[in-house]
DNA sequence: TATTGTTATACTCTATAACTATA
DNA sequence: TATAGTTATAGAGTATAACAATA
């Protein structure tokens, strides 16, 4: 079940289970590999994960609330607000009150905010093709495939 | 190259970019699901991923250093003195004197680190299997060949 | 000079709980 | 009662910088 490994010249290791057979490690790494190499090619105060994240969905979801973007991105509302605070301090994005429900903020995309997720699009997609560069259009689909088929995991 | 969405009932979207056609979000989303399934899995005070994948690496390398278990699991030295500190604490490992080397720390699983590791492993197994329940072999063993093959865009 | 383990410190990300104003 | 946004706060997890002991 667990075949024979390098020992790459240490001490030991012969049969028993090795760290990077779990999914979940492999998983880890190369999430966390996709992550520096995404802030370094956003830049030093460009977008980061997060606001990326939260622009994209602003701008493909105009007139979203805060409480359903947070939804959508799986985390709390109340991290929302210092996501979206920033997004509004780079003139990204902006509240508005939603005629039906004075409690909720509808956010939007300001023009610049169209621009620069137009631009940092096209960064990201530069920075996944270049990670992924040994990788055939099948297999970045197939990856992609089953990745989406865990999420879908999700309740 | 962006097929029709569903908008899901939703305001907008049309042939915009949408986030979940990244790989990073995917990867991430993914990561966090199996994350959090790993931790009910094991428990409210079992070990956590950082404490099995030091806890791992010391059963797999008996006698490794500190700062090449760091390296290892590619985090800074000065993070893994906390996770040793747990370990120990738990009797799972233990710190030792290298004969050549006064400055370095050699660590090894006591016995009843090797049985929790044992124990742990299962469960992990079983958490695997259970989050993957849908995949056949051949798409689980795709999906960890692709993700190494991500880690080994590493430096 | 460089490396090992360690500590102090700070920063990011996120969650929980509580508050207010609405519904 | 329940929900939307907000704030305060705390807990992971990690990195950087510095230090003493040793190489």
């Amino acid at each position: 079940m667990y075949p024979q490994r390098q020992t790459s010249g240490s001490q030991t290791a012969g049969l028993q289970p090795a760290l990077d057979e779990f999914l979940g490690y492999n998983l880890k790494r190369a999430y966390l590999i996709l992550q520096a190499d995404f802030r370094s090619a956003l830049g030093e105060d460009g977008l980061g994960p997060r606001g990326f994240s939260a622009l994209s969905l602003v701008v493909q979801f105009p007139n979203v609330t805060q409480s359903a973007l947070a939804r959508m991105l799986g985390i709390d509302r109340s991290g929302l607000v210092a996501i979206i605070d920033d997004l509004e301090r780079r003139g990204l994005a902006r509240r508005e009150a939603v005629p039906g429900d004075r409690r909720a903020q509808a956010l939007l995309p300001t023009p610049a905010g169209r621009a620069a997720h137009a631009e940092a699009v096209a960064t990201v997609r530069a920075h996944e093709d270049r990670l992924l560069a040994g990788f055939s259009t099948d297999e970045r689909q197939t990856l992609m495939a089953l990745l989406r088929r865990i999420r879908e995991r999700e309740e």
